[in-house]
Order: structure tokens, then sequence, then C-alpha cells
RNA sequence: GGCAACGUAGCUCAGUGGUAGAGCGGGCGCUUCAUAAGCGCUAGGUCACAGGUUCGAGCCCUGUCGUUGCCA
């Protein structure tokens, strides 16, 4: 039976390019998710987006002479091609900058007015006088009253790491011009957040099947009270606010970038000539996963929720498998010090596949963890070409060269080749499980643990021996082995898809592996089937590498 | 400052009360079909530290130290 899945996958801030930090711990896990699905053949959507709203974008695009539409737009291709290279495969991954979003943003907003969730209040903020307008949190600079940095920023100090109101700097200047802000009231919209606390409370103390993590900062962060907060700015560049008067204030970013997980599936439902498709995933049964790092954590459990409820007919998410961060050689990510590995700059000069599997394998799951160049080599040296792609390419040759080129007889099976496909059976499973309750890094383990059991059947069957004094026995481990091989294509599909298909393509089959549906039979693979030309799925690296490219880290990007 | 999570073999990480685990790396050996790949054996840990609960604790409780996240 086909079941509904929404793969809803957090926004990406189009002020930045994409580093691979935040592919392990946001966008890879919800790709192998939804692979496994759409293979299972369930009904899979997937979306996301860039963030192109947002100071962070406007200041970045200032900064650089440049307009907002023409920055962000520039990181929306090139996120657009990075999921391309990499194999993320989204349904759409389109940006908060349309006018579909606009329409759907407004009208929660306005539904969720008239049902007394958003009531106005008046509120003090910074006015550059000079340049006629409200400065937004990160407009303003000064003094950090806790610990003296001169560069504080109003809505966080880079120094200590507080955040801030822009009142309590020092000393405060505007960003753009120079000059001291006076402070000014103005009239914001209010969600009224505290009405959804209870409501909150009870739902998500009955997701018992949620991580343990995420579960329970929920409840704390509910248990410490919720307050009402601002969703507008007095800003030019986001989504309008839609009620008279109030024209030149926009909705403010974290109020309205969750929704793009509806105004996506509406896009992508009005765009493949199925306008009300986007309701089967919303309106009917279905369950709704929502993949992030644990810094949006609350916007997903709590304020997305709220919304959805205060809307009324939605679907609530499911589960929000939470990742926790992936360190780079033993420091944080940092954008602002260069310390990351850029997913493009990676992709220009290293094949897909192989950062796929180190990051599946030492994904973030449970804790934090650790990516390295040592790392990285050795994963797909000694795992990746040692373990899976030397145990197809040594099968394949012996198949081409004694057996014309063709799957061998399967001939009489014993019980230790017997053994070996009743392993592949439940290693087949086991991935599926796990891939379910998304654990993807033990998924991955089961499919290696196949991929070593079957190197361990060879070494005792020998067929190199076997060949010589029973040519018919050699046959059968053979084909017990393009067998297992065969399995391991599926079973790695999610997690490999680009060596996949070659191999797919490579044990004679036509069309793609991801048509070809999770499944795997024993006979799958016909005796006689002719075999494509053996190549090494995976290729060696150079130790050397290492050293370059920990001089690359930190260091200025120099265009 | 408040709250929470984490601290397990050289490295990267599993393990939510019952004789400490995996992969890789190290050492020894076997094999030679394969990208000098494969397989077996082996060494290596007072499970951060100090108390406590329990017949029994890596796992529960308290405190300390360290790291991280969230909040103020």
């Amino acid at each position: 039976m086909s079941e509904r899945i929404l793969v809803a996958v957090a926004w990406p801030y189009a002020n930045g390019s994409v580093h691979i930090g935040a592919v392990a711990g946001a966008y890879l896990p919800p790709d192998i998710f939804a692979r496994y699905h759409r293979m299972k053949g369930n009904d899979v959507l997937m979306v996301s987006g860039s963030d192109a709203h947002g100071t962070p974008v406007t200041l970045a695009a200032e900064e650089r002479g440049v307009s907002p539409e023409a920055f962000y737009s520039e990181y929306q291709a090139e996120m657009l091609d990075g999921w391309r290279r990499l194999g993320i495969s989204y349904d759409l991954f389109t940006t908060t900058h349309t006018q579909n979003h606009t329409e759907v943003s407004q009208d929660i907003f306005l539904r969720l007015r008239e049902q007394g969730y958003i009531y106005t209040d008046t509120t003090e903020q910074p006015f550059c006088e000079n340049d006629g307008r409200f400065l937004a949190d990160r407009y303003v600079e000064g003094t950090c009253p806790h610990c003296s940095y001169n560069r504080a920023r109003g809505d966080q100090c880079d120094n200590c790491g507080r955040t801030l109101d822009p009142q309590d700097l020092i000393d405060m200047v505007c960003k753009i011009c120079g000059t001291t802000p006076v402070v000014r009231e103005t009239e914001h919209f209010f969600l009224k957040l505290s009405a959804f606390e209870e409501p909150l409370l009870k739902w998500v103390r009955a997701q018992t099947h949620w991580k343990p993590n995420v579960r329970n900062f929920t409840l704390a962060y509910l248990e410490g009270g919720l307050h009402d907060r601002a969703i507008t700015r007095d800003i030019e560049w986001g989504v309008p606010v839609p009620v008279e008067g109030y024209e030149d204030k926009r909705i403010y970013v974290w109020f309205e970038a969750v929704i793009g997980y509806l105004s996506a599936s509406k896009e992508w439902a009005q765009a493949k000539g199925t306008p009300e498709r986007w309701e089967d995933f919303w309106r009917k049964e279905c369950r709704a996963y929502y993949f992030m790092g644990k810094d949006n954590i609350t916007f997903h459990t709590v304020i997305w929720p709220a919304m959805l409820m205060g809307y009324g007919g939605l679907n609530l998410p499911y589960d929000v498998p939470a990742n926790e961060y992936l360190n780079l050689e033993g420091l944080k990510f940092s954008t602002s010090r260069n310390w990351a590995i850029w997913l493009p700059d990676y992709l220009d000069r290293y094949d897909p596949d192989p950062l796929r599997y180190a990051l599946t394998s030492n994904m973030p799951e449970t804790s934090d963890s650790e990516f390295s160049w040592r790392e990285y080599v050795r994963s797909n040296n000694d795992e990746l070409v040692a373990t899976y792609g030397n145990l197809v390419h040594r099968v394949l040759t012996m198949s081409a060269r004694n057996f014309n080129g063709m799957v061998p007889d399967a001939g009489e099976l014993d019980d230790s080749s017997r053994d070996l496909l009743a392993q592949a059976r439940q290693r087949f499973q086991e991935t599926a499980q796990s891939i379910e309750v998304c654990r993807f890094r033990m998924a991955l383990q089961a499919a290696m643990s196949l991929a070593q059991a079957t190197n361990r059947y060879l070494d005792q069957k020998a067929p190199w021996r076997q060949i010589r004094s029973d040519k018919s026995a050699a046959a059968t481990t053979l084909w017990v082995s393009l067998s297992v091989i065969n399995c391991l294509k599926t079973q790695l599909y999610p997690f490999l898809p680009f060596s996949s298909e070659e191999l797919h393509r490579m044990l004679g089959f036509e069309g793609s592996v991801k048509d070809a549906g999770w499944d795997w039979a024993e006979d799958a693979l016909k005796s006689g089937q002719l075999l494509g030309e053996p190549k090494p799925l995976f290729t060696k690296l150079d130790e050397a590498l290492i050293e370059a490219e920990l001089q690359r880290i930190g260091q200025e990007a120099s265009a």
C-alpha cells in the first residue's frame, strides 16, 4: 500500500554558499529518505527553497553594492546547481521571493488575524534620521554592554555571543551612514503564541516517536512559557503586510519563511498542472517529516505548528528528525572566518558519492560529529573503494573473463551460498527499517556489512581456484555474488545514487535503478544476462590531498 | 547568569541496569580474482572526575571539570 510522505527541508539563507556541515545536518538526510520512499512506491513530495528575505540578505547585498534581487538569485542558481551535482533530489527547490509565496504568506497572515491570533502593538525601534528609515537589528552597531566589544550588532554580540536589543548598545550607530539613530515608536503586528502554549504542550507530549533530544528540548522550551512575538518590521525587502495603512511594513522572515513549505507545495502542484495536488500532502492522510539542523528546532516544533493550528485544517509535522552539528577539523564551521568546505568548491574537484558516503557514515544524528579530510580519504579508500567498489570490480571482472561477460548459471546452491543470500535479504530489510526511522548511519552500515560478508564468502569459495578445478562451482559462486551485488545496488541507491546507476548498467540492466523499485529477488539477475564492461565504481584518493585541502581551509577566498 | 545535551579503545563513533562494542588504524598470519584490494587472528579502554541508589551502573541520582546548544 502506498503512503503519502511530505519531505520538508529547511530553507537555506540566500546570503552565501552552502557548506558541507549543513549538507550533513539538513540536506542529505531528507534526500536519502525521499529516494528510499520513492523507490518503495510511496507518494513523495520533497520541497524546499532559498530564504531570499531577511536582513542578512539585504545587508550582504548592500555591502556588495547590488540589489537584493540580484544577490539572492545568484545564490539561488548556485544552490540549484549544487543540489543537482550532489544529487539532492528536490521535487521543487524554490525561493521565498515569488508571487505565490507572497500570496500564501499573506493568506496565512490574514486568516490568523481573523481568528484573533495576530494583533497590533507599539514598540520602540532605532530610527536613522539621516537615511530616513527604521533600522533592523543588524543595521545598528555599537559597544557591547557586557564585554565592551565595539562592533556588536543590534541583535547579538559576535564577541561574547550574548543576544542583545539595539537599545542595549552603548554609542549605537547606523551601519549605513554612521550617524547616531534616535529611538522612535512604531506599530507592529504580534503573533499570539501564548494562546498555543497548552495545545502545543499536549501535542508535543504525545509525539513519543520523536528523537529524545528534539522532544525534550521542545518541552523545556514550552514549559518555560511562550511569549507573543512581533512578526513585522519596518523594512522594504520582504513580503508586504496585507493590511491598509501598513503598506510600508514587511512580514518578518521567521514568520514568513516557514510558510515556504506550504507555498512550495502549492507551487509544485501548480507547475505540474494539478493545482489541487498539494492538498494530498496537507489536508489528507500524510506523514510530514521536517529535516533541519538543531538550531532550527523550535521553529518547526513550536512556531510553525502554532501557525498551522491557528490556521486550521492543515497537517501538523509528523516527525522533526533534527540533526546535531558537524564540525570541521576540530572546530565549528564558521562562514565569517571561512572555516568551511563549500559545496560548489568541493563538487568542482571531487565526486558526489564519496562525500555522501563520508557524511552519512558519520552523520551527526545523536551528537555533534566531526569531518576531517583524513577521515574523508580514509572512508573513501578503505571502505568505499576497498570493501564495496573492489567487491563489485573483482566479481564483475571474473565473470567477464571466465563466463563471456554473462551472468553464469546458478547451479546447485550449498549451505554457505544459501546463507549469504539469506543474509542479503535480512540486511536489505535492516536498511529499510533504519531509513524509515531516520537512522541513516545504521542503515548504511547494514549495507556495508553485507558487502563485507560477500568478500568473506568469496575468500572462502575462492572462485579463482574453482575455475580451474570445477567450473560449475565457480559459476555458482559468481552467480550468488552477482545476485548480492544486485541487492547492494538497490540498498545503497538512497546513499550513493550515482554509483548505483552505474552499477545497474554494468549488471546489464536497462533504464534506471530508481524505477526498478525497492525490492530484491535472488534471481532478479538472470543467468545469461549480458554484463556491461566492468569499471571501478570509485577512485582511490592520494593521501597528499589531505595536506593540500587543509591548507585551503580558513584562507581568504581569493576569487 | 539560567536550562539542556554531550564527555566510551590511537581516530571516528554505536551502546537508555546484568560478564565493555563496531569500522578504520597498529601487530601477526593466509590468499592473489580484484583499484597492493580481500580474509583470519591479536593487542589496545579505571566508559571525564568524585560521591550516591541498586544484588548489580557506561546506562539512574548529586556534585565538579570540560565541550556544545538554547534562553535571559
